[in-house]
DNA sequence: ATATTATACATAGATAAACGATGTATCGTT
DNA sequence: AACGATACATCGTTTATCTATGTATAATAT
């Protein structure tokens, strides 16, 4: 039985570059700003620990997929805008494809005959 | 802010407990037959390691979500059929009615506005 | 005044799901 | 006779995410 679709097990395990990939499409966004920009868009659905967050950042950025700039504020605190670049954009492109076709194997199985919709 | 929707972190890395339970919900199948249908069904998507499957059809028996019996067939070779329970269809309600919220949540993350669909 | 919470960054050790490798044994095909 | 498919199983490794912890500033509550 050949293995054609091969689904990469990052996306299983982790859909969560592919969610802050996405976020960064629509604008720059630092760090924290990101966990509640997805915690208000997924109706608190999500909810990445910083510790999640951070490395992922900075592994996004050390794979070319993110540019950083730091921002200063009125006050004394310093703010690190992250930036998606032309090759994050299309490992987003990859990543979500990627997803529509997991999600729709699972939709297929779920929606599978054999029991009624209520 | 509130964490009112807290999803359960074995639904975002674990779907595979949800489409054994799923496809168990069918009718009854041995191991290595589920490796196959699960093939079938998903068109490839989904291909299951025998090194994954057996542990979890075992942990979901332990926690009374499946019951087994041993089948002889024509030949010497015994297959060990699992059939879901009572108590395993409630939770295969759970983690299907949890799929369709981080489903949903990705979709809505990633249909938003900002990009074309071209 | 001062304690607590929110903002904002960061790292390091623990956890656990899934993987890969390996093992046993039978059966069918080349 | 060799090999791949069938059919079960376990164990050590990997790694994404979590929890905990740390630093520091700003705002709010007691």
């Amino acid at each position: 039985m050949s293995r054609n679709q091969k689904l990469s097990k990052e996306l299983v395990r982790g859909t969560t570059s592919l969610i802050v990939l996405s976020v960064l499409r629509r604008e720059d966004l630092y760090g924290y700003q990101i966990i509640r920009t997805l915690e208000t868009l997924s109706e608190d659905v999500f909810s990445l620990n910083e510790g999640t967050l951070y490395p992922i950042l900075h592994s996004l950025e050390k794979e070319g997929y993110l540019t950083c700039r730091w921002e200063e504020t009125d006050s004394a605190r310093k703010r690190k805008y992250y930036h998606i670049t032309e090759k994050g954009i299309r490992e987003l492109e990859r990543q979500k494809a990627q997803w529509e076709v997991y999600q729709g194997a699972v939709s297929k199985i779920l929606g599978g005959a054999g029991h009624a919709f209520a």
